[in-house]
DNA sequence: TTTAACATGTAAGAAGTTACATGATTTG
DNA sequence: CAAATCATGTAACTTCTTACATGTTAAA
């Protein structure tokens, strides 16, 4: 009944050579790209979250501080501060750089709510014709959603019972949130789209 | 070198007897409290997600559905169905309606953006005094926030050079995002206030 | 002199995702 | 007869949080 033989053989582990997906790793990337800083200082950059919206751990950082640098992204220089172990001081590499233009200007389906922000964060480091092609796909992408609540609003619910009492209430609130947010996030991006442009056109 | 010695006996599992945090097992709770279902039914109405903004898999499900069991919150029943397996209707139990109402009346001070919208999507299963009590609290939340980001919007960056270009824009603009969002949350708030508070009045 | 801030790491666990595994019933 | 839907579970892995561990420098 119990199997002993062939189990907890495993020498291969995926993605040795550096395919960096993490979220987590932009993040810090984007932080860089600002200014150098210790494990420490990123650690409270992303606490007063990234613009307020975002947060990982020191226990998270550290460690893939240590795999960024070793996909050569990043490079760190010992410095004199406190603590038992050497301060260091980590800044990014022209590779590192480059891996974050690649992210941001990356045309993704999945794409996720909090890192839609941090994308942003970053934006900076593109040209402003490349940012607001960025600005431009997120746009569609809150369009597409926002249409698709309305749709689940007009079709969804119309049993008047249950939209007085019971459950019905409950459930249209949370929808109905759902279709403000989308709204304003189309908003945000055209605001977003013409000051980019704006800047452009000074420059 | 190694140590093999006292390594990997535990015979203590923490929380045998029912303390129920996770958030995924309240969710599953206030869907059971609308109607009882299969485990495959409450993977398919999450998946669009509870009023479209929480999600979770199959195989999260299954094992939470057997420790709320467990606990006394659910109860299932066999029923003619498809598959290999005994094909199980789940149903909330008194114990479990009182775990979701504890829930919802708790004051929690670390109030999560998701947990929040899962909240008021079991309101129902409160008297409209209590709702109203809860959207309260979630209301001051948000403006407490508000007031923090507007301060941080004024104190932060009134560098001149910073704005226009560099790093600058972007921590604007996701700042600004964080303003809206948490203003049109408290509006949001206010306007269901009035809802419960009026379908009360009519009762 | 004690507390706060600086500073870097590891370990254990919870939560969530993706893949593996199986198989019946209904619809096209 | 093939495909979709129904149906339930386990295993492996990633991500995130909380706790453990250590020790210096500056300010109160």
């Amino acid at each position: 009944m119990l199997t002993y033989i062939n189990s907890d053989i495993r020498f291969l582990t995926h993605n040795t050579v550096a395919s960096m997906t993490s979220t987590l790793g932009h993040a810090l990337l984007g932080l860089l790209a600002r200014e150098p800083g210790t494990g420490y200082d990123l650690a409270s950059r992303l606490s007063r979250p990234v613009g307020y919206f975002w947060t990982a751990g020191h226990s998270q950082i550290y460690p893939e501080l240590a795999r960024l640098e070793e996909a050569g992204f990043i490079r760190h220089t010992v410095i004199e501060g406190a603590g038992p172990r050497a301060t260091k001081r980590y800044r990014l590499t022209a590779a590192g750089r480059r891996a974050l233009r690649t992210w941001l200007l990356a045309t993704t389906p999945d794409v996720d709510d909090k890192e839609i922000l941090l994308r942003v964060y970053s934006l900076f480091v593109l040209r402003p014709v490349e940012a607001v092609g960025v600005m431009t796909s997120i746009r569609e992408h809150h369009e597409r959603t926002l249409e698709h609540y309305r749709c689940a609003q007009t079709t969804g619910e119309p049993s008047a019972a249950e939209v007085a009492f019971g459950p019905g209430y409950t459930a249209r609130a949370t929808l109905e949130w759902g279709v403000t947010f989308e709204q304003e996030r189309v908003r945000w991006c055209d605001s977003l789209i013409a000051e980019i442009t704006a800047l452009d056109r000074v420059r």
